[in-house]
DNA sequence: GATGAATGAGAGTTCATTCAT
DNA sequence: AATGAATGAACTCTCATTCAT
């Protein structure tokens, strides 16, 4: 049995929630404010008595998905003791996180060019927090000899990648529970980095 | 050595090309047609000339991909005559193919949502006929005991992720030749799905 | 020396006093409530709590600006018994007035055409009875021989727009004294009417 | 008889003039673009068809003004050989032009500040250099003993605010015709610099 | 084949104002 | 007396698109 690596739901404010339903739908140039406020059942100007700008609450909506993920990152890290321990809390993490709040992790991750500038670096750098914990993992196997890929970079990359992906075609209401899901999808990212059996 | 999956490349027109690179930047709710005729060197109705409307030229930038990307994947598989031997050209294609063509690729993936009614149905549509391709091979090794992943979908749809996923990251003017890329991402690709070695 | 026109000085209310400051830098319509609020320190119902509208404190600047100015120049006006005498108090206390309170009679006479429909008649007709004592010790002095222009009215007029012409470039802490300014300006004002020497 | 200062008529373009009309009426900030729009018989994106922001109008006016009244000041500087032709003849120019051209004239000055910075600056500067002509001719007068005013700067400054004062009150189609009035007001502005007669 | 001029619709944003607290 | 939250209306400006030339 997989362990629970999402505590404490994201919190998510009834504006963006409403914003992220929009943007999921038609992307962020692709949703007018107007359209966001009738999805949050508030006027135009409601809107922006809770937010300067609709740039402002895509900033916050990518500040809540990677918040909540790196937090859950560096605890599901913490479970492991072993390298091989860690690796699979975190990557279980990552799978878990991708499959729960597709929608925000989708959206977050296919709107970064939309991000005014200065959030957009922040971001990034944040993305680069994220795929350097996986990349540690992986390295610190294959120097262990848990790891046999003799690409570890690219393997930790296409580990990332793959749980990204999980969010755009994953859907927990679907045949697969989020738990089985998990469990196959840690054992086709272990396959990646050629671990020893 | 790897063979060339791409001997005949993608035929772009001017304006498609111009306006493939205001969305590979702004996405294609970003862009306006000033900027795309701009980019083209015309006038706003210089482009109307050539496409009915902005939603048209999409069509032909996803029309172009698919097709290219539909043509070089039946003709690789053609190159093998064991079931591994397909399935390494397959997926070899898929990876030149993301690598060479990454941001037609890209902004062909990421804008299936502002693709109009009928045209979105119709590339959906493809896009299930290049994923059969590969669950397809896969299931075949699975069955004739080349592959012994216990999940052939799931593996299936990762290869194809991976394959995506090369068009958001790798540059061919980067340190990475196509060819090297494509023996790491082969290698990556055959370890999900635990071909016998 | 001359007499100080403006014993008691206007009395402005803090809201109008930040009102003032706004409109004299950006006018009235291009002032908004919020901006009154943030000068005056209150928030935007803290405005709404001492007037009902924007337009109201326009009026209430206006009332202040014209009550004084009318108040004063009665008062200037019983300060002489000769025709020559009430003609140099008159005035001197018009160059006065829009030598100190330059930027309120300023925004009162820029901003007219903003004032409701009732306020600027009564405003309008509050101006008509300024320029008619300007232009009824003219004419006495004509008629008396003291002044011999040949146009009373114009001169009269001429009076009234070249003291209102000190609200707009006068500094109070600029390099003149107000008491030099009145000096100069009278001086002026007199050759306007051709007064015998 | 005075002569004819202004021999070619401003040109203002049809949204120029439209703008200018309701600028007239309702100031800058009062007014809009869709009124200016309706004004000028075009649809909104129209008036932007031909000027970039309602700012850019303003500009436009204020540029027509200045570079009108430079002109025709400088030309009218031309017609005279001795220093009282020469005052005669600029200052007759000024109050033609703030006779004939009123409406212009004083949206421009009154709506300096809405100017956005370069042009404000470079408006200020046009006005600055209008200004010295005046002074000017002012200063040789008094140094050649035509007049005897004891302040020669005061006296350019309220000839320059007496011609802009018409701007706001003198209407052609009114009792007054043009000829008359720069007869009545030059009149008045040689009062102000004691004319030695 | 190309363009200057034009437009209805809608974008993001701000306005003056109100009201429950 | 004061405010956080809210709103209808209007703002400037841009959109995709059309058409006479």
């Amino acid at each position: 049995m997989t362990p629970n690596y999402l505590p404490q739901p994201l919190s998510i404010d009834p504006i963006c929630a409403a914003a992220l339903r929009c943007f999921t739908v038609s992307g962020f140039h692709g949703t007018s404010i107007r359209q966001i406020a009738a999805e949050a059942g508030l006027s135009v100007p409601g809107i922006y008595h809770h937010f300067p700008s609709k740039a402002a609450i895509l900033v916050a909506l990518c500040d809540i998905a990677m918040d909540g993920l790196l937090a859950a990152s560096h605890e599901s890290l913490q479970r492991g003791t072993t390298t091989l321990e860690r690796f699979e809390h975190l990557v279980g993490c990552l799978i878990q996180f991708h499959a729960e709040y597709g929608d925000i992790a989708f959206v977050t991750y296919s709107e970064i060019r939309s991000l005014p500038e200065g959030a957009r670096e922040k971001h990034l750098e944040q993305r680069r927090e994220e795929q350097a914990l996986v990349t540690e993992v992986v390295e610190r196997g294959v120097s262990e000899g848990l790891f046999t890929t003799p690409h570890p970079r690219e393997s930790a990359r296409a580990i990332s990648t793959l749980c990204l992906g999980v969010s755009q075609w994953y859907r927990p209401s679907g045949p697969m529970p989020v738990n089985e899901l998990v469990r196959v999808y840690l054992d086709i990212c272990k396959d990646t980095v050629r671990i020893v059996r």
